[in-house]
DNA sequence: AAGGCCTGCAACCGCGTCACT
DNA sequence: TAGTGACGCGGTTGCAGGCCT
């Protein structure tokens, strides 16, 4: 009954990648490019399944991948455009050169999320948890709250030291330059392909 | 100093969508 | 046109490290 299982879960590895497993997954793409996830691992020399060679991939090992904390630009970016999309991590992302969709999602569960909640903003509708003020709240009201949100976040109210709020204390973008948040359903700017930048 | 709790991140799982035959 | 298979996405879980008592 159902679908297949993605690959041979007897004869594959699970948990956390070995740095030879990076080394073979990034070889091999450095030769042949993405692409054929399922048929990568065999070729690969890989005994994982194609799903987690992509997601290894996508996540971590990609070249044009930013490691590091979120600036409170980034973190505004992503507020924004989670009140327009909504779980729509990958749309985020391509919004967002050099952040994952994984990465974004989990910044948002462990960070954002708590932010809103802590300022009486429901992370899910972006409205006031309560409901009558929810139900007058006119937008610009909403985006005072989420501005007072970040502000209350930093590290003096907050207590907590967001080494984000640190990075960011010098990076004031109220337009956010050089972000494409243009919310039409056009795919996403993809710098270049990583497989090219990986060749340079 | 030790134990327990909390937080953050990496990875897995299942489902939906799309392309190909 | 319908069926099948592969890919991509979002939700969830498990683990490791840090912090607090």
């Amino acid at each position: 009954m159902g679908r297949s299982p993605c690959c041979e879960k007897a004869h594959t590895n699970k948990g956390a990648w070995t740095k030879e497993e990076d080394q073979r997954l990034v070889a091999y793409i450095k030769a042949h490019g993405e692409g054929c996830w399922r048929s990568l691992p065999k070729a690969a020399g890989l005994l994982r399944c194609g799903k987690s060679c992509r997601l290894r991939w996508i996540n971590y090992l990609r070249p044009d991948i930013k490691r590091g904390n979120f600036t409170k630009e980034e973190d505004d970016i992503i507020i924004r455009l989670h009140q327009s999309l909504g779980n729509k991590w990958s749309l985020i992302a391509g919004r967002l050169p050099g952040r994952t969709d994984n990465e974004i999602k989990n910044y948002w569960n462990t960070h954002i999320k708590r932010k809103l909640v802590a300022r009486g903003i429901d992370p899910q509708t972006h409205h006031p948890l309560s409901a009558a003020a929810a139900a007058t709240a006119p937008s610009s009201r909403l985006q005072d709250q989420l501005a007072a949100a970040h502000s209350s976040c930093s590290p003096e109210t907050s207590g907590t030291g967001h080494s984000s709020d640190d990075d960011s204390a010098s990076v004031q973008h109220p337009h956010l330059g050089g972000i494409d948040l243009n919310l039409s359903l056009s795919p996403p700017s993809q710098p270049s392909s990583p497989v090219a930048a990986v060749a340079n």
